[in-house]
RNA sequence: GGAGAGGUGGCUGAGUGGCUGAAAGCGCUCCCCUGCUAAGGGAGUUUAUAUGGAAACAUGUAACGAGGGUUCGAAUCCCUCCCUCUCCGCCA
Protein backbone atom coordinates (compact mmCIF):
# COMPACT_ATOMS: atom_id res chain seq x y z
CA UNK A 1 0.00 0.00 0.00
CA UNK A 2 1.22 3.30 -1.13
CA UNK A 3 1.22 6.52 1.23
CA UNK A 4 -1.77 8.60 0.32
CA UNK A 5 0.01 11.88 1.03
CA UNK A 6 2.72 10.51 -1.42
CA UNK A 7 -0.11 10.05 -4.03
CA UNK A 8 -1.65 13.21 -3.58
CA UNK A 9 1.80 14.98 -3.76
CA UNK A 10 3.37 12.41 -6.89
CA UNK A 11 0.42 11.98 -8.60
CA UNK A 12 2.27 11.58 -11.94
CA UNK A 13 4.78 9.47 -11.05
CA UNK A 14 1.87 6.60 -9.66
CA UNK A 15 -0.25 7.14 -12.98
CA UNK A 16 3.20 6.29 -14.93
CA UNK A 17 4.50 3.76 -12.56
CA UNK A 18 1.13 1.90 -13.03
CA UNK A 19 1.52 2.22 -16.54
CA UNK A 20 4.44 0.68 -16.58
CA UNK A 21 3.54 -2.47 -14.38
CA UNK A 22 1.06 -3.42 -17.37
CA UNK A 23 -1.89 -1.66 -16.03
CA UNK A 24 -3.83 -0.38 -18.64
CA UNK A 25 -6.41 1.75 -16.29
CA UNK A 26 -5.17 4.29 -14.18
CA UNK A 27 -8.08 6.58 -13.06
CA UNK A 28 -8.29 4.62 -9.76
CA UNK A 29 -5.51 7.19 -8.97
CA UNK A 30 -8.03 9.85 -9.73
CA UNK A 31 -10.34 8.04 -8.08
CA UNK A 32 -8.72 7.93 -4.90
CA UNK A 33 -7.75 11.40 -4.85
CA UNK A 34 -11.23 12.01 -4.79
CA UNK A 35 -12.48 10.06 -2.15
CA UNK A 36 -9.74 11.22 -0.21
CA UNK A 37 -10.75 14.78 -0.65
CA UNK A 38 -14.39 13.59 0.34
CA UNK A 39 -13.09 11.99 3.40
CA UNK A 40 -11.49 14.62 4.96
CA UNK A 41 -13.71 17.41 4.25
CA UNK A 42 -16.45 14.65 6.03
CA UNK A 43 -13.73 13.53 9.20
CA UNK A 44 -13.21 17.34 9.85
CA UNK A 45 -17.52 17.99 10.18
CA UNK A 46 -17.72 14.47 11.99
CA UNK A 47 -14.96 16.03 14.80
CA UNK A 48 -16.22 19.09 14.79
CA UNK A 49 -19.90 17.82 15.96
CA UNK A 50 -18.72 15.11 18.45
CA UNK A 51 -16.61 18.27 19.35
CA UNK A 52 -19.58 19.91 20.05
CA UNK A 53 -21.36 17.30 21.46
CA UNK A 54 -18.46 16.22 24.40
CA UNK A 55 -19.05 19.74 25.29
CA UNK A 56 -22.35 19.96 26.05
CA UNK A 57 -22.19 16.15 27.40
CA UNK A 58 -19.57 17.66 29.94
CA UNK A 59 -22.06 20.72 30.67
CA UNK A 60 -24.37 17.59 31.73
CA UNK A 61 -22.43 16.29 34.03
CA UNK A 62 -21.50 19.36 36.06
CA UNK A 63 -24.92 20.49 35.75
CA UNK A 64 -26.04 16.73 37.69
CA UNK A 65 -23.23 17.00 39.68
CA UNK A 66 -24.66 20.24 40.53
CA UNK A 67 -28.39 18.56 41.55
CA UNK A 68 -29.95 21.50 38.42
CA UNK A 69 -31.21 18.72 36.93
CA UNK A 70 -33.58 20.88 34.92
CA UNK A 71 -31.59 22.96 33.14
CA UNK A 72 -29.46 19.76 32.27
CA UNK A 73 -32.69 18.21 30.80
CA UNK A 74 -32.69 21.21 28.71
CA UNK A 75 -29.32 20.48 27.03
CA UNK A 76 -29.99 16.76 26.89
CA UNK A 77 -33.26 18.15 24.43
CA UNK A 78 -30.92 19.44 22.31
CA UNK A 79 -28.01 17.08 22.16
CA UNK A 80 -30.35 14.04 21.42
CA UNK A 81 -30.83 15.10 17.66
CA UNK A 82 -26.93 15.70 17.20
CA UNK A 83 -26.79 12.12 18.23
CA UNK A 84 -28.78 10.60 15.20
CA UNK A 85 -26.67 13.13 12.75
CA UNK A 86 -23.30 12.04 14.39
CA UNK A 87 -24.50 8.65 13.65
CA UNK A 88 -25.31 9.51 10.01
CA UNK A 89 -22.21 11.70 9.93
CA UNK A 90 -19.66 8.69 11.45
CA UNK A 91 -21.48 6.17 8.56
CA UNK A 92 -20.67 8.15 5.57
CA UNK A 93 -16.54 9.10 7.04
CA UNK A 94 -16.64 4.48 7.39
CA UNK A 95 -17.82 4.49 3.94
CA UNK A 96 -15.11 6.21 2.49
CA UNK A 97 -12.66 5.64 4.10
CA UNK A 98 -13.55 2.11 3.35
CA UNK A 99 -13.21 2.83 -0.04
CA UNK A 100 -10.41 5.25 0.10
CA UNK A 101 -8.55 2.18 1.71
CA UNK A 102 -9.72 -0.70 -0.92
CA UNK A 103 -8.67 1.61 -3.55
CA UNK A 104 -5.71 2.21 -2.43
CA UNK A 105 -5.25 -1.81 -1.98
CA UNK A 106 -5.06 -1.99 -5.66
CA UNK A 107 -2.30 0.48 -6.76
CA UNK A 108 0.64 -1.06 -6.97
CA UNK A 109 4.27 -0.40 -5.33
CA UNK A 110 6.32 1.80 -7.38
CA UNK A 111 9.19 0.75 -9.55
CA UNK A 112 12.94 2.04 -8.43
CA UNK A 113 14.04 4.79 -10.66
CA UNK A 114 17.29 1.33 -11.30
CA UNK A 115 14.22 -0.81 -12.91
CA UNK A 116 14.03 -1.30 -16.64
CA UNK A 117 10.79 -0.31 -17.38
CA UNK A 118 9.36 -3.31 -20.04
CA UNK A 119 6.06 -5.17 -20.39
CA UNK A 120 7.07 -8.74 -20.25
CA UNK A 121 9.59 -11.38 -19.19
CA UNK A 122 11.66 -10.35 -22.63
CA UNK A 123 12.43 -7.26 -21.03
CA UNK A 124 14.21 -8.58 -17.79
CA UNK A 125 17.50 -7.41 -18.05
CA UNK A 126 20.59 -10.02 -17.62
CA UNK A 127 21.99 -8.73 -14.50
CA UNK A 128 24.84 -11.26 -14.37
CA UNK A 129 25.83 -15.14 -15.36
CA UNK A 130 28.40 -17.04 -13.95
CA UNK A 131 29.61 -20.61 -14.66
CA UNK A 132 29.38 -21.95 -18.20
CA UNK A 133 25.83 -23.96 -18.96
CA UNK A 134 26.64 -27.59 -19.65
CA UNK A 135 25.11 -28.60 -23.23
CA UNK A 136 26.16 -32.24 -22.80
CA UNK A 137 23.47 -34.03 -24.91
CA UNK A 138 23.85 -37.79 -22.84
CA UNK A 139 22.81 -35.62 -19.68
CA UNK A 140 19.12 -36.83 -18.16
CA UNK A 141 16.35 -35.42 -16.92
CA UNK A 142 15.87 -34.88 -13.44
CA UNK A 143 12.70 -37.54 -13.35
CA UNK A 144 14.04 -40.33 -15.18
CA UNK A 145 17.14 -40.30 -12.69
CA UNK A 146 14.02 -40.05 -10.13
CA UNK A 147 12.54 -43.08 -11.34
CA UNK A 148 15.22 -45.54 -12.49
CA UNK A 149 16.20 -45.01 -8.47
CA UNK A 150 12.59 -44.88 -7.15
CA UNK A 151 14.35 -41.23 -5.25
CA UNK A 152 11.12 -39.48 -5.61
CA UNK A 153 7.26 -40.81 -5.75
CA UNK A 154 4.73 -39.23 -7.53
CA UNK A 155 2.13 -42.46 -8.24
CA UNK A 156 2.10 -42.46 -4.73
CA UNK A 157 1.98 -39.11 -3.99
CA UNK A 158 -1.36 -38.59 -5.93
CA UNK A 159 -2.66 -41.65 -4.17
CA UNK A 160 -2.55 -40.24 -0.98
CA UNK A 161 -2.91 -37.03 -1.66
CA UNK A 162 -2.81 -35.61 -5.58
CA UNK A 163 -0.60 -34.42 -8.45
CA UNK A 164 2.03 -32.01 -6.89
CA UNK A 165 2.43 -33.63 -3.97
CA UNK A 166 5.40 -35.81 -4.18
CA UNK A 167 7.30 -38.31 -1.60
CA UNK A 168 10.81 -37.75 -1.77
CA UNK A 169 12.40 -41.19 -1.33
CA UNK A 170 15.84 -42.56 0.45
CA UNK A 171 18.58 -40.19 -1.24
CA UNK A 172 16.93 -37.57 -2.52
CA UNK A 173 14.83 -37.07 0.78
CA UNK A 174 18.19 -36.62 2.33
CA UNK A 175 20.23 -34.68 -0.52
CA UNK A 176 16.72 -31.83 0.22
CA UNK A 177 17.19 -32.27 4.26
CA UNK A 178 21.30 -31.92 3.55
CA UNK A 179 20.13 -28.65 1.27
CA UNK A 180 18.20 -27.59 4.04
CA UNK A 181 20.89 -27.46 7.01
CA UNK A 182 23.21 -26.08 4.72
CA UNK A 183 21.49 -22.77 3.56
CA UNK A 184 20.01 -22.38 7.40
CA UNK A 185 23.85 -22.67 8.53
CA UNK A 186 24.91 -20.12 5.91
CA UNK A 187 22.45 -17.79 6.40
CA UNK A 188 23.08 -18.21 10.21
CA UNK A 189 26.88 -17.57 9.85
CA UNK A 190 25.78 -14.31 7.73
CA UNK A 191 23.74 -13.02 11.05
CA UNK A 192 20.77 -14.20 10.26
CA UNK A 193 18.55 -15.23 12.92
CA UNK A 194 16.39 -18.64 12.53
CA UNK A 195 12.68 -18.53 13.01
CA UNK A 196 10.63 -21.51 12.77
CA UNK A 197 7.12 -19.98 11.70
CA UNK A 198 3.60 -21.66 12.13
CA UNK A 199 2.53 -23.64 8.49
CA UNK A 200 -1.13 -21.31 8.64
CA UNK A 201 -1.67 -17.97 9.02
CA UNK A 202 -5.03 -16.04 9.77
CA UNK A 203 -6.65 -13.27 7.02
CA UNK A 204 -4.51 -9.86 8.71
CA UNK A 205 -1.34 -11.70 7.91
CA UNK A 206 -2.44 -13.01 4.24
CA UNK A 207 -3.14 -9.46 4.12
CA UNK A 208 -0.17 -8.06 5.41
CA UNK A 209 2.22 -9.02 2.66
CA UNK A 210 -0.22 -8.63 0.42
CA UNK A 211 -1.10 -11.77 -0.78
CA UNK A 212 -4.87 -10.76 -0.54
CA UNK A 213 -6.47 -9.36 -1.84
CA UNK A 214 -4.11 -9.49 -5.27
CA UNK A 215 -3.33 -13.12 -4.76
CA UNK A 216 -6.02 -15.31 -3.22
CA UNK A 217 -6.39 -17.81 -5.45
CA UNK A 218 -2.76 -19.11 -5.44
CA UNK A 219 -3.46 -20.24 -1.38
CA UNK A 220 -4.62 -23.53 0.04
CA UNK A 221 -7.38 -22.54 2.49
CA UNK A 222 -8.61 -24.12 5.61
CA UNK A 223 -12.30 -22.71 5.56
CA UNK A 224 -13.57 -24.36 9.48
CA UNK A 225 -10.22 -22.20 11.00
CA UNK A 226 -9.91 -19.48 8.64
CA UNK A 227 -6.56 -20.49 7.87
CA UNK A 228 -4.71 -20.01 5.06
CA UNK A 229 -1.52 -22.73 4.23
CA UNK A 230 1.11 -20.51 3.55
CA UNK A 231 2.53 -20.11 0.17
CA UNK A 232 6.05 -18.74 1.39
CA UNK A 233 7.54 -17.95 4.17
CA UNK A 234 7.67 -15.03 3.76
CA UNK A 235 3.82 -14.45 5.24
CA UNK A 236 4.11 -15.28 8.63
CA UNK A 237 7.81 -14.22 9.45
CA UNK A 238 7.26 -10.72 7.36
CA UNK A 239 3.96 -10.69 10.09
CA UNK A 240 5.93 -11.53 12.98
CA UNK A 241 6.52 -7.98 13.53
CA UNK A 242 3.44 -6.72 12.50
CA UNK A 243 1.42 -3.74 14.36
CA UNK A 244 4.72 -3.02 16.16
CA UNK A 245 7.17 -0.23 16.55
CA UNK A 246 10.62 -1.58 16.98
CA UNK A 247 13.60 0.34 18.10
CA UNK A 248 16.25 2.15 16.28
CA UNK A 249 19.14 0.33 17.04
CA UNK A 250 17.43 -3.28 16.43
CA UNK A 251 17.27 -2.11 13.16
CA UNK A 252 18.26 -4.33 10.70
CA UNK A 253 16.19 -7.14 11.83
CA UNK A 254 17.00 -10.43 9.45
CA UNK A 255 15.32 -13.65 9.67
CA UNK A 256 16.17 -17.10 8.28
CA UNK A 257 12.82 -19.63 7.86
CA UNK A 258 12.35 -23.13 6.29
CA UNK A 259 9.37 -23.79 5.85
CA UNK A 260 7.19 -25.84 3.60
CA UNK A 261 5.41 -23.65 0.68
CA UNK A 262 2.19 -24.50 -0.64
CA UNK A 263 0.64 -22.90 -3.69
CA UNK A 264 -2.38 -23.95 -5.93
CA UNK A 265 -0.52 -23.01 -8.86
CA UNK A 266 -3.97 -23.60 -10.70
CA UNK A 267 -3.82 -24.05 -14.58
CA UNK A 268 -0.33 -24.87 -15.04
CA UNK A 269 0.32 -27.99 -16.85
CA UNK A 270 2.58 -28.99 -19.61
CA UNK A 271 6.30 -29.48 -19.89
CA UNK A 272 6.93 -26.73 -17.42
CA UNK A 273 5.91 -28.70 -14.77
CA UNK A 274 7.69 -32.07 -15.15
CA UNK A 275 8.87 -33.78 -12.53
CA UNK A 276 10.19 -31.69 -9.74
CA UNK A 277 9.66 -28.01 -11.78
CA UNK A 278 6.37 -27.10 -10.33
CA UNK A 279 4.69 -28.38 -7.44
CA UNK A 280 1.94 -27.98 -5.06
CA UNK A 281 4.10 -28.26 -2.08
CA UNK A 282 7.87 -27.67 -2.03
CA UNK A 283 10.69 -26.97 0.65
CA UNK A 284 12.15 -23.34 0.64
CA UNK A 285 14.77 -21.41 2.89
CA UNK A 286 13.72 -17.66 2.90
CA UNK A 287 15.60 -14.77 4.15
CA UNK A 288 13.68 -11.54 5.49
CA UNK A 289 15.23 -8.34 6.37
CA UNK A 290 13.88 -5.58 8.25
CA UNK A 291 15.56 -2.45 7.71
CA UNK A 292 15.78 0.99 7.93
CA UNK A 293 14.95 2.99 4.28
CA UNK A 294 17.95 4.26 3.29
CA UNK A 295 19.67 1.05 3.40
CA UNK A 296 16.98 -0.82 2.00
CA UNK A 297 18.63 -0.63 -1.31
CA UNK A 298 22.02 -1.99 -0.46
CA UNK A 299 20.55 -4.65 1.75
CA UNK A 300 19.22 -5.89 -1.38
CA UNK A 301 22.24 -6.30 -3.21
CA UNK A 302 23.25 -8.34 0.06
CA UNK A 303 20.69 -10.51 -0.14
CA UNK A 304 21.09 -11.48 -3.95
CA UNK A 305 25.19 -11.79 -3.21
CA UNK A 306 23.96 -13.96 -0.18
CA UNK A 307 22.01 -16.39 -2.64
CA UNK A 308 24.07 -16.14 -5.37
CA UNK A 309 26.76 -17.09 -3.00
CA UNK A 310 24.62 -20.81 -2.36
CA UNK A 311 24.58 -21.39 -5.88
CA UNK A 312 28.49 -20.58 -6.36
CA UNK A 313 29.31 -23.20 -3.56
CA UNK A 314 26.97 -25.81 -5.24
CA UNK A 315 29.30 -25.51 -7.74
CA UNK A 316 25.68 -24.55 -10.39
CA UNK A 317 25.76 -22.15 -13.17
CA UNK A 318 23.23 -19.63 -13.01
CA UNK A 319 21.92 -16.23 -14.03
CA UNK A 320 20.80 -13.29 -12.33
CA UNK A 321 17.86 -11.11 -13.86
CA UNK A 322 17.06 -7.80 -12.66
CA UNK A 323 13.10 -7.83 -13.47
CA UNK A 324 11.63 -5.14 -15.94
CA UNK A 325 8.47 -3.00 -14.45
CA UNK A 326 6.09 -5.45 -16.09
CA UNK A 327 7.41 -8.77 -15.21
CA UNK A 328 8.16 -7.95 -11.32
CA UNK A 329 4.63 -8.20 -9.63
CA UNK A 330 2.35 -5.89 -7.30
CA UNK A 331 4.14 -5.31 -4.18
CA UNK A 332 7.67 -4.92 -5.25
CA UNK A 333 9.60 -2.00 -6.24
CA UNK A 334 12.66 -4.20 -7.44
CA UNK A 335 13.37 -7.63 -7.78
CA UNK A 336 16.49 -10.33 -8.73
CA UNK A 337 15.64 -13.35 -10.39
CA UNK A 338 18.02 -16.02 -9.90
CA UNK A 339 18.08 -19.01 -12.71
CA UNK A 340 19.94 -22.06 -12.21
CA UNK A 341 21.13 -24.03 -15.43
CA UNK A 342 19.49 -27.32 -15.93
CA UNK A 343 21.63 -29.38 -18.15
CA UNK A 344 18.82 -32.35 -18.40
CA UNK A 345 16.69 -29.98 -19.64
CA UNK A 346 18.63 -27.25 -21.76
CA UNK A 347 16.95 -24.28 -19.58
CA UNK A 348 16.80 -21.97 -16.81
CA UNK A 349 14.83 -22.69 -13.77
CA UNK A 350 14.12 -19.78 -11.36
CA UNK A 351 15.23 -21.05 -7.66
CA UNK A 352 14.97 -17.52 -5.94
CA UNK A 353 13.87 -14.07 -5.89
CA UNK A 354 15.07 -11.42 -4.15
CA UNK A 355 12.87 -8.08 -3.82
CA UNK A 356 12.39 -4.71 -1.82
CA UNK A 357 9.59 -3.72 -0.89
CA UNK A 358 9.92 -0.71 0.40
CA UNK A 359 7.42 0.64 2.62
CA UNK A 360 4.84 -1.31 0.54
CA UNK A 361 4.13 -4.25 2.88
CA UNK A 362 4.95 -2.44 6.44
CA UNK A 363 2.45 0.38 5.62
CA UNK A 364 0.05 -2.34 5.40
CA UNK A 365 1.19 -4.00 8.63
CA UNK A 366 1.79 -0.79 10.68
CA UNK A 367 5.53 -1.83 10.73
CA UNK A 368 7.42 1.08 11.74
CA UNK A 369 10.25 2.18 13.73
CA UNK A 370 10.95 4.65 16.20
CA UNK A 371 13.20 7.21 14.80
CA UNK A 372 14.50 10.06 17.22
CA UNK A 373 12.76 10.84 20.27
CA UNK A 374 9.32 11.28 18.94
CA UNK A 375 9.05 10.63 15.20
CA UNK A 376 8.00 6.83 13.85
CA UNK A 377 8.37 5.93 10.20
CA UNK A 378 7.50 2.95 8.34
CA UNK A 379 10.58 0.60 7.78
CA UNK A 380 11.45 -0.71 4.28
CA UNK A 381 10.76 -5.00 4.36
CA UNK A 382 13.03 -7.37 1.21
CA UNK A 383 12.86 -11.12 1.23
CA UNK A 384 14.54 -13.65 -0.89
CA UNK A 385 15.03 -17.23 -0.98
CA UNK A 386 18.23 -19.01 -0.62
CA UNK A 387 16.75 -21.21 -1.73
CA UNK A 388 13.83 -23.15 -2.99
CA UNK A 389 14.48 -26.99 -3.00
CA UNK A 390 13.02 -29.05 -5.45
CA UNK A 391 14.70 -27.10 -8.44
CA UNK A 392 18.29 -27.28 -6.50
CA UNK A 393 17.61 -30.77 -6.12
CA UNK A 394 16.79 -31.15 -9.91
CA UNK A 395 19.71 -29.55 -10.98
CA UNK A 396 21.75 -31.04 -8.69
CA UNK A 397 20.76 -34.28 -9.92
CA UNK A 398 21.56 -33.46 -13.54
CA UNK A 399 24.50 -31.35 -13.27
CA UNK A 400 26.05 -34.39 -11.23
CA UNK A 401 25.32 -37.27 -12.66
CA UNK A 402 27.68 -38.96 -14.31
CA UNK A 403 27.55 -41.17 -17.57
CA UNK A 404 26.78 -44.29 -15.68
CA UNK A 405 23.82 -43.03 -13.89
CA UNK A 406 25.64 -42.41 -10.76
CA UNK A 407 25.15 -39.11 -9.14
CA UNK A 408 27.66 -37.43 -7.25
CA UNK A 409 27.23 -35.34 -4.07
CA UNK A 410 28.41 -31.76 -4.05
CA UNK A 411 31.51 -31.01 -2.40
CA UNK A 412 29.97 -28.55 0.65
CA UNK A 413 27.25 -31.06 1.07
CA UNK A 414 29.21 -33.98 1.73
CA UNK A 415 29.46 -33.45 5.74
CA UNK A 416 25.77 -33.60 5.79
CA UNK A 417 25.84 -36.88 3.62
CA UNK A 418 28.77 -38.36 4.95
CA UNK A 419 29.64 -40.08 1.11
CA UNK A 420 30.74 -39.44 -2.17
CA UNK A 421 27.69 -40.99 -4.33
CA UNK A 422 23.82 -40.06 -3.61
C1' G B 1 -13.69 -30.05 24.84
C1' G B 2 -15.90 -28.68 30.24
C1' A B 3 -15.76 -25.19 34.71
C1' G B 4 -13.92 -20.67 36.76
C1' A B 5 -10.94 -15.98 36.59
C1' G B 6 -9.18 -12.20 33.67
C1' G B 7 -7.51 -8.84 29.32
C1' U B 8 -5.91 -0.90 31.13
C1' G B 9 0.23 3.02 28.76
C1' G B 10 7.49 0.30 27.99
C1' C B 11 6.45 -2.66 32.79
C1' U B 12 3.71 -3.28 37.69
C1' G B 13 -0.99 -1.75 38.84
C1' A B 14 -5.50 1.76 40.41
C1' G B 15 -9.97 2.90 38.37
C1' U B 16 -17.35 -0.02 38.32
C1' G B 17 -21.24 5.80 34.43
C1' G B 18 -19.36 12.44 33.83
C1' C B 19 -13.97 16.42 36.66
C1' U B 20 -9.75 9.79 33.42
C1' G B 21 -5.73 9.59 27.68
C1' A B 22 -6.15 7.49 32.14
C1' A B 23 -3.83 7.66 39.78
C1' A B 24 0.55 5.64 41.99
C1' G B 25 5.11 3.14 41.47
C1' C B 26 9.10 1.30 38.33
C1' G B 27 11.84 2.20 33.98
C1' C B 28 13.55 5.86 30.46
C1' U B 29 14.91 11.17 28.70
C1' C B 30 16.29 16.19 29.85
C1' C B 31 17.54 20.03 33.48
C1' C B 32 19.22 21.58 38.41
C1' C B 33 21.82 20.57 42.92
C1' U B 34 25.66 17.77 45.00
C1' G B 35 30.36 15.73 44.49
C1' C B 36 32.18 10.77 43.99
C1' U B 37 30.08 5.96 42.27
C1' A B 38 25.48 6.51 45.43
C1' A B 39 21.66 10.00 46.52
C1' G B 40 18.21 14.62 46.29
C1' G B 41 14.85 18.23 43.52
C1' G B 42 12.12 19.59 38.96
C1' A B 43 10.13 18.68 34.05
C1' G B 44 8.91 15.28 30.35
C1' U B 45 7.62 10.26 28.73
C1' U B 46 1.17 6.07 23.91
C1' U B 47 -0.52 5.97 19.03
C1' A B 48 -3.34 7.36 14.77
C1' U B 49 -5.65 11.05 12.17
C1' A B 50 -7.65 16.11 10.56
C1' U B 51 -6.54 21.40 10.49
C1' G B 52 -2.77 25.29 10.93
C1' G B 53 2.79 25.67 10.81
C1' A B 54 9.19 25.42 7.38
C1' A B 55 9.59 23.10 11.98
C1' A B 56 9.11 22.86 17.18
C1' C B 57 4.36 22.66 18.31
C1' A B 58 -0.87 24.01 18.94
C1' U B 59 -6.03 22.64 18.53
C1' G B 60 -9.91 18.99 17.49
C1' U B 61 -11.21 13.80 17.09
C1' A B 62 -10.46 8.59 18.03
C1' A B 63 -8.29 4.41 20.79
C1' C B 64 -8.33 1.02 27.95
C1' G B 65 -8.23 -7.16 23.63
C1' A B 66 -11.73 -6.72 18.77
C1' G B 67 -16.58 -5.60 16.96
C1' G B 68 -21.59 -4.13 18.02
C1' G B 69 -25.35 -2.05 21.62
C1' U B 70 -27.54 1.01 25.86
C1' U B 71 -26.84 6.38 27.39
C1' C B 72 -26.84 13.40 26.66
C1' G B 73 -22.12 10.92 28.34
C1' A B 74 -18.76 4.21 28.69
C1' A B 75 -12.16 1.82 30.56
C1' U B 76 -16.67 1.35 33.75
C1' C B 77 -23.34 -1.49 31.96
C1' C B 78 -25.21 -5.34 27.98
C1' C B 79 -24.22 -8.81 23.59
C1' U B 80 -20.85 -11.49 20.17
C1' C B 81 -15.97 -12.90 19.07
C1' C B 82 -10.60 -13.40 20.07
C1' C B 83 -6.85 -14.25 23.55
C1' U B 84 -4.44 -15.35 28.47
C1' C B 85 -4.37 -17.84 33.27
C1' U B 86 -6.13 -21.87 36.91
C1' C B 87 -8.54 -26.68 37.48
C1' C B 88 -10.55 -31.13 34.89
C1' G B 89 -10.49 -34.08 30.34
C1' C B 90 -7.58 -35.45 26.01
C1' C B 91 -2.88 -35.72 23.69
C1' A B 92 2.71 -35.53 20.29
Amino acid sequence: MLDINFIRSNKELVEKAMLNKGEKDTSIVEEVLLKDEDWRSLVHQADEMRSESNSKAKEIGMLMGQGKKEEAQKIIAETSSMKQQIKEMEEKVKALQEAREELLLRIPNVPHESVPVGATENDNEVFSTWGEPNKDEWRKPHWEITERYGWVDFERGVKVTGAGFPFYVGPVAQLQRALINYFINEAWNAGYTELQAPYFVNENSARGTGQIPDKEDMMYVIPRDEFFAIPTAEVPVTNFHRDEIVADQDLPIKYVCYTPCWRREAGSYGKDVRGLNRLHQFDKVELVKIVKPETSYDELESLREHAEKLLKALELPYRTLLMCTGDMGFTQSKKYDLEVWSPGQQRWLEVSSCSNFESFQARRMQLRYRKEEKNTEMVHTLNGSALALPRIVSAILEAYQEENAKVRVPEVLKPFIGRDYL
